[in-house]
DNA sequence: CCCCAACACTCAGGTTTCCTTCAGGTTGGA
DNA sequence: TCCAACCTGAAGGAAACCTGAGTGTTGGGG
């Protein structure tokens, strides 16, 4: 049961309970990189004896498991008194076996396909929410860039004081290029964690949502924020810093 | 503490797979320079094994491998439990094909042909978001040369404070001589790490760049940074060291 | 059940920036 | 002085990037 860790800080400690092997890979290799420790089981039972062992800060759980689901599996969890905080994944027409889910203590839950930077907004949140997390509880969860702030919680985005609505799609967009302020993003990097780990298409789509950002973010107050690095990627940067 | 000479620390260690015998012995040889620890496969299968014994910090892999392409490595990899992140190597015409969610997180894609220089800059930025480099995470990722500052990561240049935009082949050329700075770089070795190794010109375009670098860095300050050894080639200098 | 609005994505034309070559001028050493 | 090496500005063509319009899908409300 392979876990990693980072050398000077606790990480927190997150259970992923997935039978698709893609997808489950993908969130170990994916929330290892992001600095948490990680473990992992493919099925119900193999995720209740992990939870035993495991002392989990947070557990991500497929609602669809070939043995025991994952509404049973929180139930069972509850069952024997443990309140750990629980995200469900499920596809987007068991949507509405949600209700259950919550009803049984789930914290949230995000749909098939999703992208890692959802994923890892969710868990910042619940672990904010639920006081585990190790280190950053007293983190803000607003982001700012010159005159832009963007409230991670409510999904709300201003820019020099007035409210601009941003689709789901541009919101993950400038929250992820936020959250990495002042770094060069490549395009690939942008693709792999804005859209989902299904998209196909090719990364002219970046270029489409970087437009539609900079129009509404960019007009009134002449201030680039989001910068074109020519032949890698954009980065966000206060003004003033180049 | 953390110490900006390389020479002292731990390198880190790269397994790069890649087919085509040149490309594969010019990045090792490359590589090697850099102070890297290189190991090398020709193929997939031999990269599996390779990587089973040679505990990488970060993987160069192929696409297109004989025997089992890139991504189907990078998917067993990741179902042996090693997240270790991945650069892909990929060629213009199959950017098409180029799937996301393969990452994880840390990975990153280059397109064929590219330069060292280039390389090397995407290996240091992933190394250092991934907390594998070694001894060096708090580095800095600023080199200066006199009144000249270059910032790896924010890919920005500065003269005397003020800012100063550089194409991306001069940000490349002003990169390779302040890593080497003090060091007499000879036409051929500008022409190998700053070029792209198809590159099929003659090396007069090295004087078309020094000679645009220099209008940008040495107007206003007096000052000569990039000076031309005659016959051989040309140097960073920082003033008053020569 | 249908219609509408919002959104994700694709595509193509236009625009900007960049790469490279070339020609003529300048410098430095034998 | 003469020659080779080097410098530099201009210009064509290519690549990268931007952006608005168009298409198809989805979800909510009537």
């Amino acid at each position: 049961m392979a876990t990693t860790d980072r050398a000077d800080t606790h990480a927190s400690r997150l259970a992923v309970v997935e039978d698709d092997d893609s997808i489950r890979e993908l969130l170990a290799a994916g929330l290892r990189f992001a600095a948490y420790d990680v473990a992992t089981a493919a099925n119900g039972s193999d995720g209740l004896r992990l939870l035993g062992t495991f002392a989990a800060d947070l557990v991500i759980l497929d609602v669809n498991l070939p043995d025991v689901d994952g509404f049973e599996v929180c139930r069972r969890l509850r069952a024997a008194g443990n309140d750990v905080p629980v995200i469900f994944l499920t596809a987007r027409r068991e949507v509405d076996d949600m209700r259950t889910g919550f009803s049984g203590g789930g914290d949230d839950y995000l749909t098939k396909p999703f992208s890692l930077d959802e994923l890892t907004f969710r868990i910042e949140a619940v672990l904010r929410r639920s006081g585990r997390g190790h280190g950053e509880s007293a983190r803000t969860t607003r982001l700012t860039c010159g005159s832009v702030e963007l409230d991670e919680e409510r999904h709300l985005a201003w820019c020099g004081g007035n409210g601009v609505s941003l689709t789901p799609t541009e919101f993950r967009l400038l929250h992820y290029l936020l959250v990495n302020a002042e770094r060069v993003m490549t395009r690939a990097q942008i693709l792999d964690h804005v859209w989902s780990y299904d998209f196909d298409g090719d990364w002219q789509i970046i270029e489409t949502y970087v437009s539609s950002l900079r129009r509404k973010l960019e007009t009134g107050t002449n201030e680039r924020i989001i910068h074109t690095v020519r032949g890698i990627g954009y980065a966000a940067r206060r003004p003033g810093s180049g």
